[in-house]
DNA sequence: CGGTTTTGACCCGCGC
DNA sequence: GCGCGGGTCAAAACCG
């Protein structure tokens, strides 16, 4: 087959080879099939030098017995090549001479030395049906290749097309939210007017205790709600507030029916009370709705995130040929995260890992850094939908506080069932941006909760401070920045703002596994950047090697084991 | 022997 | 009501 190199000798160095100054041809060298023989097929020339068609070259009438070298002829070689010495010209039929001469086609008489060669011999016979098999192959070689080239340039089209349709949609929803936000402050700003002529038109009615009572007919007992209905009536604006909340609880309720999900079924038959919900069975159901999506290349099964999981069932999803894992962690009893771990049907180089839920336990190192981005994912993207003391939060905040180095990275599917974040994994990123700050229109969806945003640092505690300010905080257990905490040492007991050093790393850990697209590799610098930079002894956590852990050793680099599925 | 995986059955929500 | 699809269960098989 043509290897995709060449012999182009100087047509006057051809036509004078042939005696005859006025023909003008064009010489190829193409490799026959056995790879070790080359034959040279010359062509006459148009005045252009285009190839007039492709006819064998009738012998030299006069044959010489003396060679004639034409000269060096260099190969366009681009792969392994024997070098080329000189091209001759030999009696019609006449046998290579020596070891180093490899036939040709004997019916121009050339014969094409090369040097450097074995001993192999070169044989002439199903020549023909050789070089027909030769054309053959090379023309559908072409064609595959011109179509090769069609689709990539296809797909470099969509991709781009794909690119702007997100950038247009995550555009339309800062625009969109941006609005809504406006249209609250100004109908707060009028109804407070009204609410204040009101006041004084009907002499002795406290609107206070009005809003009390809309807010008791509205209220579920939710005393979540019940607080952040209180809180907001001290701060302002009442009425627009209540009407929010309820806005919200009717997001929150159709987003979040205790009996759909991964949460456990059976729990949510034993309590069938509608209306009377606990905070805690509430906040747990909503965290176990939301959903963090990780898209990453692996051509393992399962990519390494350092906790240990039992599958417990696949199914085949539709629309997608590729079956779907789910797992729940087992690092403690009654661990409420699970995952499902699917190929993605399009690429399926890409693995997706959708987690849910949150540890309810210490995570070793090489955990913390994929929990606590999947958890804070989850928690953000619960404040988006829920009110906060600016109102509703742009869920593309979210995306943009994650994943800072590129807002393309990270998208959320409104239309999915569940709301689920996804972190692209699988794009390369300029790996200097998620080192500098990102961008401060972008970077914390409560500026009033940081002094001075700068750079990766107070993001992560931009991080923690939004969290806990979301007020879903999952009862009975902390935010997982306190877990990694409570693993660093600290007192469990104690629910105090995390060092500087969680914040920190977990920040620097989030920016690296978000930033790779090698995951494994990201996996370490998290880890590396923990074990770095808090000094502490986390080595006493020691996963089984029977599990899908990764095991780190003294120069934190990363083995992952994956056991085939 | 204990933990994990496999895999068919089952449950449940949803759309028609 | 029925079918479909997603998610889970649980018994059997597997494995170290």
């Amino acid at each position: 087959m043509d290897k995709g190199w060449g012999l182009t000798l100087n047509s006057d160095q051809v036509a004078g080879f042939l005696g005859n100054k006025s023909a003008v041809f064009g010489v190829k060298l193409t490799p026959r099939l056995d790879c070790r023989s080359y034959r040279l097929i010359m062509f006459p020339l148009n005045s252009r030098g285009g190839e007039e068609k492709s006819a064998a070259v009738p012998s030299p009438t006069a044959a010489s017995e003396q060679r004639v070298v034409l000269g060096e002829v260099d190969f366009f070689a681009e792969k392994n090549m024997p070098a080329v010495s000189s091209v001759v010209k030999t009696e019609n039929n006449s046998q290579a001479e020596g070891s180093n001469c490899r036939e040709l086609d004997v019916n121009t008489g050339l014969q094409l030395v090369i040097a450097n060669t074995g001993s192999d011999e070169s044989t002439v016979d199903d020549e023909t049906s050789c070089d027909a098999e030769d054309r053959r192959a090379k023309n559908e070689l072409a064609q595959l290749q011109i179509e090769l080239e069609k689709m990539k340039a296809e797909n470099q089209r969509l991709k781009g097309m794909l690119s702007q349709v997100t950038s247009n949609y995550s555009a339309l929803q800062m625009h969109l939210m941006t609005l809504m936000q406006q249209q609250q402050q100004i109908s707060s700003r009028t109804e407070s007017i009204q609410e204040n002529e009101e006041t004084m038109a009907e002499k002795g009615r406290s609107v206070v205790q009005r809003q009390f009572l809309e807010l008791g007919s509205k209220q579920t007992g939710d005393e979540q709600s019940n607080s952040l209905s209180k809180e907001r009536t001290l701060s302002g604006s009442p009425h627009n507030d209540v009407e929010l909340l309820s806005q919200t609880e009717r997001i929150v309720r159709e987003e979040s029916p205790e009996s759909e999900g991964w949460g456990p079924q059976k729990a949510a038959k034993l309590n069938n009370n509608p209306i009377i919900k606990p905070v805690e069975q509430s906040a747990e159901a909503t965290m176990r709705k939301a959903r963090v999506s990780v898209r990453a290349r692996s051509e393992a099964p399962m990519i390494s995130d350092g906790c240990q999981w039992r599958k417990y069932g696949q199914k085949m999803a539709k629309g997608n040929p590729c079956p779907r894992a789910y797992y729940r962690c087992t690092m403690a009893t009654g661990c409420p995260v699970r995952k499902q771990v699917q190929r993605c049907a399009e690429d399926r180089t890409i693995l997706v890992t959708t987690y849910e839920g949150t540890h309810n336990h210490p995570l070793p190192p090489a955990a913390m850094a994929m929990a606590s981005t999947t958890s804070t994912a989850a928690n953000m993207l619960l404040s988006g939908s829920m009110p906060s003391a600016d109102g509703l939060m742009n869920p593309n905040f979210l995306a943009r506080t994650i994943l800072p180095c590129s807002s393309n990275m990270a998208t959320i599917s409104a239309s999915a069932p569940f709301p689920t974040v996804t972190l692209d994994l699988t794009q390369t990123p300029n790996p200097l941006q998620y080192q500098r700050p990102p961008p401060p229109q972008f970077q914390v969806p409560f500026p009033q909760n940081i002094a001075t945003p700068s750079g990766p640092q107070v993001y992560g505690q931009a991080l923690y401070n939004q969290s806990r300010f979301s007020g879903l905080q999952m009862s009975g257990q902390d935010h997982n920045i306190n877990d990694s905490v409570q693993f660093h040492g600290q007192s469990p007991q104690i629910h105090q703002p995390p060092p500087l050093f969680g914040a920190d790393t977990l920040s620097a850990a989030t920016a690296a596994i978000t930033a790779d697209p090698n995951f494994t590799a990201a996996l370490a610098a998290a880890i590396s950047s923990i074990i770095g930079g808090s000094q502490a002894n986390n080595n006493n956590h020691r996963p089984s090697p029977h599990h899908n852990s990764p095991s780190v050793n003294t120069s934190n680099s990363i083995r992952t084991s994956f056991p085939g599925n």
